[in-house]
DNA sequence: GTATGTGAAACGCTTCACAGCA
DNA sequence: TGCTGTGAAGCGTTTCACATAC
């Protein structure tokens, strides 16, 4: 690994760690051990102390982890020492799930503006929001500073509403459209789509209990708790 | 790896290339070499065919795989070969756009029954299905051999109704509830949550265009075309 | 005593390179 | 010739085990 390159498993899973550590501070709990991370969030205690480790040295040996301190790090690892404007594309059922979602702001984003391509959904008041027509795209990412986008419109309109915002400046795209995206080097794109999980769940139900298995994403199998 | 067994790497883009497929079959195309699907999945085409070569050979050498013959078997590698009932908890505002989402049918689900706490909603007609209350849940389990069940309700209550889950028979829960689920070994839970999503492109855009790094999910980063 | 931080071993996944077959 | 199928090498991640520090 290249000096100071956090591995992509380990900035996967530094979300988790803060999660628990924002719901602990919440409780009044003022110091986590590893061991009590690694329950909280699914994994063992090894892995916890590794990952945090490569964010520096934030724990304190024979005592555990200071939550407002190690919640601290985290956030700044993830550059979310303020929140960051986020632009939702698609104002459809998933849209404004997505638009009322109200666990953006305490996580650390901050929708500043909903754009849709239909004639009788801009202008609707939706979540605090007046839905503006696409062709204020570029005006508000700019005006915004915007470097995250959502998008919640059908595979059709993907691609080209990816590349219209890549063009913008937008740098990051979570895509909800069962789709491929191509996109420039410096552009990220992380997609998800619930047929897909649907169907890994499918695999291993279909496959019958496999007692290792647990592709990619947040998989719980075993002790895990909400703090 | 233990005889037989599918990676679970493997696993999580098995549904990739059966939704390529799906498109490429719609299109009229019959054959498609790996270096066809590893570009229309965002990969590339050595893992496509090390992937494949788990369900055994279904490819021509010199000419590539037949896009019904190998569809089939993907869909029977998942357990799809005929629809599977999926049973949604909580429909609220996530709970609605995934009920009204259409791909289901289409990619091996079927909802067969919506249920919800609030006593406002129970009854209503949502996407076709009348919302039943939480003491249904069992009779619904049994009655329609649920094995897969969807989570859209707040985090307070999810580890509850898992248990309820888990004890009505369901082994397979996709959880939208941003909170960590402890289960039995034998169940598998899968977690979709968007703010942890969010900070992970977080990560990549503050720390800056970071050559290689993708971790788990789905990741385009390069030439991929919705078909 | 207790829990972190970390080299080193073990493991799993990806990529390479080419043999095998149409 | 062209593309699949696959051992083997390479690489990243996880786990182990213990020195280190409070």
């Amino acid at each position: 690994m290249r000096e100071g390159q956090i591995p992509g498993a380990t900035v996967a899973r530094l979300p988790v760690y803060l999660q628990v550590l924002i719901e602990a501070a919440e409780a009044g709990i003022g110091v986590l051990s590893s061991d009590d991370l690694a329950r909280a969030a699914g994994l063992n205690a090894a892995k916890v102390r590794k990952d945090l480790s490569y964010l520096g040295s934030h724990g304190t040996r024979g005592v555990g982890y200071d939550v407002d301190g190690l919640a601290h790090q985290l956030s700044r690892a993830l550059g979310l020492v303020e929140d960051r404007p986020v632009l939702l594309i698609g104002v459809g059922n998933l849209g404004r799930a997505l638009a009322s979602y109200g666990g953006f702001e305490r996580r650390g984003f901050r929708i500043v503006g909903l754009i849709d391509a239909a004639p009788e959904v801009i202008g609707q008041e939706v979540a605090g929001h007046q839905v503006l027509p696409v062709s204020e795209l570029e005006a508000l990412v700019a005006a915004e500073g915007i470097g995250v986008a959502v998008l919640a419109i059908p595979a059709a309109h993907a691609q080209g509403m990816a590349e219209r915002l890549v063009a913008a400046g937008v740098r990051s795209i979570l895509s909800f459209a069962p789709t491929y995206l191509s996109v420039p080097e410096h552009v990220t794109v992380r997609r998800v789509d619930l047929a897909t999980e649907l169907q890994i769940l499918s695999f291993y139900e279909h496959a019958g209990p496999r007692l290792p298995a647990a592709p990619s994403r947040h998989r719980t199998g075993s002790t895990a708790r909400p703090v």
